[in-house]
DNA sequence: GGCCAGGTGTAAA
DNA sequence: TTTACACATGGC
């Protein structure tokens, strides 16, 4: 039977260190990150970070004043510029509303608040909620539910099906919220991994250390 | 040139 | 409740 933690450990062993994973300069940065990357490459979401910073629009209450046609231009490059011009608003406004109080919700609390937000779904909120609010959660991710289903856990065509089946066996009270951090950021650096080589087999040899995955 | 990337909202089965 | 589709750019 696969277990979360024989999991963590092992893409330990055969995942380059990704650190802190979600590096950026404040919560809103992530937040604002959370939102471009859906369904998006990451080098792309940071071509728009990188526009928004230049015009000083990393604060939700830039974001909120800015003129949604222009925001639009500056977020092109990561896609759905229009859409997620939409949605970069309603989570300003969330954010100027509600991450003051957030230390005083529960989880299911502040999960539940966060997905009254237009253009925040299950992947969005949890991210926000483990990499702003350090929350232990799980992200059930494209990824993630692949690397299940290769590895035995099982296999869930949503997020919201593997999230009610998988959590009571995560036990995430058994790992730190840095763990949970990185274990997501484990499981993305092993799936780019296997894209690029072809297959989940590279998690069957340890990685070269020597080279560090870009 | 086609496929896909750290999804989400909406409408129709 | 679940599935199908639109949304958009850029890398490979």
């Amino acid at each position: 039977m696969p277990s979360f933690r024989r999991l963590y450990d092992t893409l330990r062993q055969h995942v380059s260190n990704v650190g802190k994973w979600w590096p950026a300069e404040s919560d809103f940065e992530i937040v604002v990150g959370a939102i471009l990357t859906q369904n998006t490459n990451w080098p792309l979401v940071e071509r728009s970070l990188t526009n928004l910073r230049a015009e000083g629009l990393l604060d939700p209450q830039a974001l909120l004043d800015i003129d949604v046609g222009h925001l639009g231009t500056l977020i092109r490059p990561s896609g759905y510029f229009r859409q997620k011009s939409q949605y970069l608003k309603a989570v300003s406004r969330w954010f100027i509303d509600t991450h003051s109080v957030a230390a005083m919700l529960d989880d299911d609390a502040l999960r539940s608040s966060l997905l009254t937000v237009r253009g925040v779904g299950e992947e969005t909120a949890d991210d926000i909620m483990l990499y702003v609010y350090h929350r232990p959660m799980f992200i059930y991710d494209t990824y993630a539910r692949r690397l299940l289903r290769v590895t035995g856990f099982g296999d869930f065509t949503s997020y919201a099906k593997a999230r009610k089946a998988l959590d009571a066996q995560l036990h995430a009270e058994d790992f730190t919220v840095a763990e949970l951090a990185e274990f997501h950021g484990l499981i993305v650096e092993a799936g780019k991994l296997a894209n690029r080589s072809g297959g989940w087999s590279q998690l069957t040899k340890p990685i070269d250390r020597r080279r560090r995955i870009p």
